[in-house]
DNA sequence: CCTGTTTTGTAACGATCATTACATTAAGGA
DNA sequence: TCCTTAATGTAATGATCGTTACAAAACAGG
């Protein structure tokens, strides 16, 4: 019986999600919320309590969406090397005129130190990351894609570390040239 | 004859970098500047114009002094190889308890994206540390430490970057085991 | 010992911060 | 249609933001 809302409440994460990635969590106002979402403040603090609280679940909408993508890493169909290549690619976001970055890299900077929840959130995150990669690499041996002599485990962690460099050196780059070499190099350490 | 300040402004000028480096631009305010260089507001705003001017002042102090950290880098007398890892081992900093990370880093993420400027600065800055790799990497080659095969730029751009992702995780790292191992796999890279 | 100049301390500025109080609106169940 | 209940819009909350105005203080040259 009661007044039902008009707003899709995904929508409305996707949304501030893709504020807070813009500008970061403290740069972020609750006016930008609100302007972002489209909602009113009401609406906004009744439904999500704090900023603090909307980022969170921000945040988590982001972690699994982007495992979403790294699946394509475990997907048995597509070339290893050519679905680690093009994870890396996207993080260069050619198409994107203002630095967005990654909100999980971001975040992690940001964040982390100071915030044991969203650090334990993106510890998790790359624990998943680093094993959609290691499986990768293992398929990627099995057809003789990479080097069987290659520790799986360990050449997974250097390229989740590798990600995360180019995420930051993205930054302040002019142009991507010498991340785009970083990546053959880096897709050249598995032959 | 005019009264004599009675602080050292390059004194200054470590204190507050280090309040910066700690909790990030945004995060520090005035107050917290006020209290990490033990000034007043006026003398604060009197010799350094603005929160921004104090940072940027700030950042360069740290650049530099990184810069001579480096330097070990280029040293002809150690051993490249034990001069890349302790750059490296230094950026888990098991001493610090917090978890600082790096301000290059930092600030690359938090304003690189949005301040040209800084973005400019954070550019020299890794073209700079990129050099010191390179140079490393040929000075290891020539005494044979080092796999001769090695493209020296390529690789000191592929350091250079695995530096920054450490930087990123360790933000979130409970333990650092993970991290030195992908230190030992970066150094086994060169070989 | 003045005088001139700059630093220093205090207090306040307007702006914006995240958050909330409250009245209004709207819709389902009776 | 009325009543209940929750969503909504508006306005304001105290706190803190970066910055500045101003008077008092302190030193160097005369």
């Amino acid at each position: 019986m009661p007044r039902p809302r008009i707003f899709d409440e995904d929508r409305v994460l996707q949304d501030v999600m893709k504020a807070f990635w813009r500008k970061g969590y403290l740069a972020t106002s609750a006016e930008d919320l609100v302007k972002a979402s489209g909602l009113g403040r009401s609406s906004l603090y009744n439904t999500f309590s704090s900023k603090a609280a909307l980022f969170e679940r921000s945040l988590d909408c982001y972690l699994t969406c982007t495992r979403q993508v790294a699946k394509t890493l475990s997907d048995t169909e597509a070339s290893p090397e050519a679905a680690i290549r093009e994870v890396f690619i996207s993080a260069l976001e050619p198409e994107v005129p203002e630095r967005l970055g990654c909100l999980v890299t971001n975040t992690a900077i940001e964040l982390a130190g100071q915030n044991e929840r969203i650090a334990k959130m993106l510890q998790r995150h790359f624990d998943l990351l680093r094993q959609a990669f290691t499986e990768a690499i293992k398929r990627g041996q099995r057809n003789g894609e990479f080097n069987a002599e290659l520790d799986p485990t360990g050449s997974a962690e250097l390229l989740l570390t590798l990600l995360q460099g180019i995420r930051v050196q993205s930054k302040s780059a002019t142009d991507s040239l010498i991340l785009e070499r970083t990546i053959d190099q880096a897709l050249r350490l598995l032959h």
